[in-house]
DNA sequence: TAGGCCATCTGGTCCT
DNA sequence: AGGACCAGATGGCCTA
């Protein structure tokens, strides 16, 4: 028995979501904090001391100055944070000399003199406090790697960083969304936009790399055929895109003509290239054509071809495509992300032996099944 | 070499 | 009181 289409793609969205969702309380701070520094640089002008205590702004320049400061006002405070300590009467006011000068004396309850006792216990709480924040950015960090396994683009030796990765999976979320919501699916140029919405220009490519995008393609020409984009009224749709492609549009990535022509060239589980009017299919036999430039995604996710010749351009493109299990089994469908590598005889996974680190999408967890057969209904 | 990204340390704050 | 979380500071590594 098989679920329909929108069950399916319902799963898979909700199971994302939930795991995004804990990502997203532990890192969004983290992304708020990124706004923040960006309009507080702009307005970094009007900082304003804080207080009467003529408190330096902690931009200004008098910090700047002082390399260590919070060094040096943590060992102050750590001098005296010891409230529980019950010699009250062996310890000294801390600034007792310069308190009786002219400054005013300081308010607040006073420090204490660190006994050796003290210090050490002092020590040995900030070296258990430090152990613990480490774990804490470890889970950090593993529940970000989890997530970059289950976003379109994963590699081991070349991660996406985490706030790419925060955004990259906001996107594939809202992305299979708009697929839920329309009930059908999106051509491979739309859905690439979708997915590169709002990354960064490495990123980008990569993206376009894993579905064998030229991105020249699909950031300069969008949906020159409209009656492919599908999604009108997608946020998605039709937006001009503020990256240029810089690898994946150079001559080594391209065909003879410049731009890799994308005419009935398969490139997902039901996406299709957007084809300039009148384009033809690429030669593949043709002695300009250099797609094997291009990064042929296989099966598994793996690149095939040229790529596994060129150790330096390898590097860069170590990336699976997570539809490699979703393919349709349709005829005139051998995608290069195909169940069965059917992609110019097939692309197997021992097709990719330098490729260790590409990640086997037929291991993955249950949506990825049930996606699967979505694509084969 | 500048800039991006990251890990770590650290003190402050909040919560249980 | 102790732990979790946050944010600033710092230095290392890598890449264009």
């Amino acid at each position: 028995m098989r679920n329909s289409p929108a069950q399916v793609l319902f799963v898979s969205c909700r199971l994302l979501a939930t795991m995004l969702s804990r990502l997203f309380s532990e890192v969004l701070p983290d992304v708020q904090r990124l706004a923040a520094d960006w309009v507080e640089d702009n307005e970094s002008e009007d900082c304003k001391a804080k207080d009467d205590e003529h408190e330096p702004c902690h931009l200004g320049e008098d910090d700047l100055d002082e390399p260590q400061e919070g060094s040096s006002r943590a060992e102050s405070e750590m001098a005296g944070d010891d409230d529980d300590e019950e010699d009250d009467e062996a310890e000294e006011e801390e600034c007792g000399d310069e308190n009786s000068g002219d400054k005013p004396k300081k308010r607040g309850p006073k420090k204490r003199k660190m006994t050796a006792a003290r210090v050490e216990r002092s020590k040995l709480r900030r070296l258990k406090a430090n152990a613990r924040e480490r774990t804490r950015m470890h889970d950090l960090n593993s529940a970000l790697d989890n997530l970059r396994k289950v976003v379109p683009c994963y590699s081991k030796t070349q991660k996406l960083s985490k706030i790419e990765t925060l955004r990259l999976a906001k996107n594939y979320i809202l992305a299979l969304g708009e697929i839920l919501r329309n009930g059908k699916r999106p051509d491979v140029v739309s859905y690439v936009q979708m997915l590169c919405k709002g990354l960064s220009q490495p990123t980008t490519n990569l993206v376009a790399g894993c579905l064998q995008l030229n991105t020249r393609n699909f950031l300069t020409e969008p949906c020159s055929d409209g009656a492919r984009f599908h999604m009108p009224s997608s946020p998605f749709s039709v937006h001009p895109y503020p990256y240029r492609c810089s690898r994946l549009s150079s001559p080594h990535y391209q065909t003879g003509s410049g731009a890799l022509n994308l005419r009935t060239h398969s490139y997902g589980p039901g996406y299709e290239a957007v084809y300039p009017p009148g384009g033809t299919s690429p030669d593949y036999s043709s002695p300009d054509y250099e797609g094997q430039h291009s990064p042929p995604v296989c099966l598994n996710g793996g690149l095939s071809g040229r790529q596994q010749e060129s150790s330096e351009t390898d590097r860069n493109y170590h990336y699976s495509m997570h539809y490699s299990g979703l393919t349709t089994s349709r005829p005139g469908h051998s995608l290069p992300f195909g169940p069965s590598g059917a992609r110019s005889g097939g692309a197997h996974s021992e097709n990719i032996p330098p490729f260790h680190d590409v990640h086997l999408q037929h291991d993955r967890a249950p949506p990825y099944e049930d996606l699967n057969a979505f694509f084969h209904n």
